[in-house]
DNA sequence: ATGAAAGCGCTAACAG
DNA sequence: CTGTTAGCGCTTTCAT
């Protein structure tokens, strides 16, 4: 591994000048000695040791992502947003999975503060309790969050509330009245909001919110064909469905389909998210759709804010979409 | 920050000893000495710097994935592998997207040779020309990729031309005669590999190789259902459709139904990948499955071998699976 | 069993 | 304009 002292040999210098050329200092450097330093740089295929430089200036130009599962494309679409930001403001990004382990996350907290990061960015999941803000450090004042957390960082938030009021009016518009809600874990702040949104548009309309038209499920297709099923072999069975997110959607479709309903005639089906191929089922789904990219975007401004003034308390928020198809309307 | 020297300072001992009890050094230490260290580390809530580490050690812990494109479903869970294993084995993931540009991919290399990268994996994409070759530098013999390349480092591979053989042959005898093949770009390999399966089923069947019945997408369901319809255009019209992943399918399943015909009486339509909505769609698709989770942790395991004792020269392949639904079928 | 000290590769005063 | 040097936080001989 070739070292700066390496280059400083070669063309004839000190160190300290190598340096200089290196990080285009202000330093003044005379034009003929800088050409021979590049030379040398180039000659050697010199690469500067970003540990030692890190370990000078506290700055590793390099910031994690904790979220819970990369395969999923929600958080995959949030993470390609925090990365392109992060590309052009020259950070590293290192990616850690949690499956919402809490354990996980505090020992990933841990692993990012040894490793100096500049930065971190929740990008999903809960953030609960003391361990992960005590576990933080002084990466206390460089986090930035996505989605409400009992935290109060710098975040970037949904309007779910407003998403699910937006598409339940719809449904109630169409004449529904007996709309069914498949959540996923309650947990899930996100969840909560959804259903939140949804109850409100009821009530709001003068419709009951009826506790058995709420069901839950964990965001897979199964889950969502599987809850389906049980909602129909009840007595009084809806006319819609609205889940939380467009997988389960398409379990519903399935369940739909195997009861031998056709949507949307006998029964409405929309979702959230508005994956890519939602418009490519049959029929094509009603849907939420959330900025995923824009939320990761956002986020890692945040943050680059964040490391280069110490702005705080900020809070973005960004707005669903209703994209509304054939699987509630025609 | 809290460093080696205040938990010295407050364990009353030298910094060699915190540093023996930190790292479980085969260094006898007392065992009340060892306890005086342990409490001080703890309540000063002392982490080590991983930097100054790697400086000393050469060692960081770290490794490099770079790949096309996080928000791609393929990639995302060849990276859950890839990272599931690291964690395991104590290694951060740092990702880097390219979107398949090479000088981006360069960049990245360099990237993590500065940061000191114990190793690095190609999780697709190709890598093309001696420039990132040579921007390895002495992590060349610390490399694994995943997927067919010039470059012959460790790889990982799949049978693609044996996954494209199977569903064709499936086709054929079904009794299709005139399948057509929706590719991607053709300078991937995968594709080249998944053409040459189709051809050879084609030939070894005593049916010609119709390069009219070739056609190039870009994995996206839009290009598959434009593809498509220039397909039925022809006057020597396709029964059944192949396409290189499953997104261009369901492209395909949008045109033929705007078509009026059905599937798969009228046309049959199968797949590569099989992602978990490929079952749920009407009809479910037949599709050839790719262990991308497993092409994950192969590699991780590989570059752990590397890194551990510079085994090489290992290739590593994988099966695919054809599972047949509806789409082809009854 | 413990400590002192050298040095990993680099940057930033400080001298000259 | 260029060089010398201290030291970032840590591990590891080498002494004691």
């Amino acid at each position: 591994m070739t070292t700066i002292r390496d280059v400083a040999h070669l063309a004839a210098v000190s160190i300290a000048t190598v340096s200089r050329v290196v990080n285009n200092s202000p330093h003044k450097v005379h034009q003929s000695t800088r050409e021979n330093v590049l030379k040398a740089i180039k000659e050697l295929d010199y690469r500067p040791n970003a540990l030692a430089r890190g370990l000078l200036n506290k700055k590793t130009m390099t910031i994690g992502i904790i979220i819970p599962d990369i395969s999923n494309t929600y958080y995959a679409e949030i993470v390609r947003g925090i990365q392109d930001v992060a590309d052009i403001a020259g950070y590293a990004v290192i990616l850690q999975n949690t499956d919402r382990n809490q354990d996980r996350i505090v020992k990933h907290i841990y692993l990012l503060r040894e490793k100096l990061a500049d930065g971190i960015i929740f990008g999903g999941g809960i953030i609960q309790g003391d361990e992960p803000l005590s576990a933080l450090g002084e990466l206390r004042d460089r986090a930035v969050v996505i989605g409400r957390h009992e935290v109060n960082f710098p975040a970037i938030r949904v309007d779910n509330i407003g998403g699910a009021d937006a598409v339940t009016r719809h449904l109630i518009d169409l004449g529904h009245r007996r709309i069914a809600f498949i959540g996923g874990p309650p947990v899930s702040t996100t969840i909560v909001d959804r259903l939140t949104g949804y109850t409100n548009a009821l009530v709001q309309n003068g419709l009951v919110a009826d506790s058995q038209m709420v069901m839950y499920g964990n965001f897979t297709p199964e889950s969502g064909c599987r809850v389906t099923k049980e909602l129909f072999a009840r007595k009084e069975k809806p006319t819609a469905i609205l889940s939380a997110n467009d997988q389960m959607s398409f379990g519903a479709f399935k369940a739909v389909r195997e009861l031998g309903l056709k949507i949307p005639k006998d029964v409405a089906i929309a979702g959230f998210d508005d994956i890519p191929l939602s418009s490519y089922f049959d029929p094509p789904l009603t849907s939420v759709a959330i900025p995923r990219y824009a939320l990761g975007t956002a986020a890692m401004e945040l943050l680059v804010d964040l490391i280069a003034g110490g702005t705080v308390d900020k809070i973005r928020w960004f707005k669903t979409e209703l994209n509304i198809r054939e699987s509630t309307a025609g």
